[in-house]
DNA sequence: AAGATACGTCAACATGACTGACGTATCTCG
DNA sequence: CGAGATACGTCAGTCATGTTGACGTATCTT
């Protein structure tokens, strides 16, 4: 509230081109910020010899029970031959079980077994500690903002994909 | 500003265990967010024949110049066989150049060439762009916010050689 | 002079991604 | 009904990036 339309952080660049250290900030932040949380479900996954790609799928399937193997591609953005391995183990280890789709039998559903759900609850425990602690110790207004920056990231095409996982169920 | 110690956010729950929606939307919301921004600057490595481990390599060094080998592996945090042999295609192709310790000889320190300092700052480009348009539409007390949580997110341990990075240069 | 440290390097291996090609069951639509 | 599109599976080969373990050399510290 000091001077006019011109945002505090930056005396002299436009909105549209912020100043470098706020940039970079933002890069290593995210960076540190993303891969410290992925790490500390690291041993968890280990002890089932699972790992990151496995609990990507099992994350998603948890969000989102009965989801087709066409749209989890969509959400994973891999291909069809890399998410056939992981589920495939995911399956041989009793973590998820599919069925055929109702409307359109062409379709696998994928949903968890009670294995997985008890795997990716404790995953999920895990993950909820690390970030449950960040949001207390930013407080919440700070969560409302790291959810709208974040939001900006997620090209437009993209993000009634991801808007469509709330409300669903969990 | 509303009730008392309790956040708005979770009627019932405690500051510790928050709501496993507004967990599952962070979770969400730095993967595909955090996925989006680096996918921003595949295209350009590529072109160079190179993948995000050079790029990260290129970042730290060109944020601090003369970073000793030691330093980087710590901000990496991989082993130093695996930026061994990142570091010596980043020389290969004259992006970057090493020159013995002035006060340890046996350190390395790391620099980037005037080729290798073009393309860092090609690649900032345009991650400046993706990240200044989500800067800019979320609106500064959401980037505070969103800076605030990700320190949360990075052990005590780490947060001197994160915070450190900030100040050097520009 | 001995030991610690900073860095390099050889070798083998794991994970998780990719491309390309091809097969089958099922749905849709003219 | 039949042709073509779609959903999914799968074989085969490759690449990028990480890992462990072992060992070598130069340099610093004490």
């Amino acid at each position: 509230m000091t001077d006019v339309s011109r945002p505090a952080i930056s005396p002299g660049a436009s909105p549209l081109f912020l100043r470098e250290d706020e940039i970079r900030r933002g890069i290593e932040l995210l960076y540190f910020g993303y891969t410290r949380l992925t790490n500390a479900i690291d041993q968890e996954l280990a002890k089932q010899s699972l790992g990151r790609a496995h609990h990507r799928a099992l994350y998603f399937i948890a969000r989102q029970p009965d989801l087709t193997v066409g749209e989890l591609l969509k959400l994973l953005a891999i291909t069809k031959q890399s998410l056939g391995r992981v589920l495939k183990e995911l399956q041989e280890q009793d973590f998820i079980l599919t069925s055929p789709g109702v409307v359109d039998r062409r379709q696998k559903l994928l949903r968890l077994t009670e294995k997985g759900a008890e795997l990716e609850s404790e995953l999920f425990r895990q993950l909820r500690q690390k970030l449950s602690s960040a949001y207390v110790s930013a407080g919440q207004e700070s969560v409302t903002g790291f959810w709208h920056v974040l939001e900006g990231l997620i090209p437009e095409n993209d993000r009634k994909m991801v808007f469509d996982l709330r409300g669903d169920n969990g």
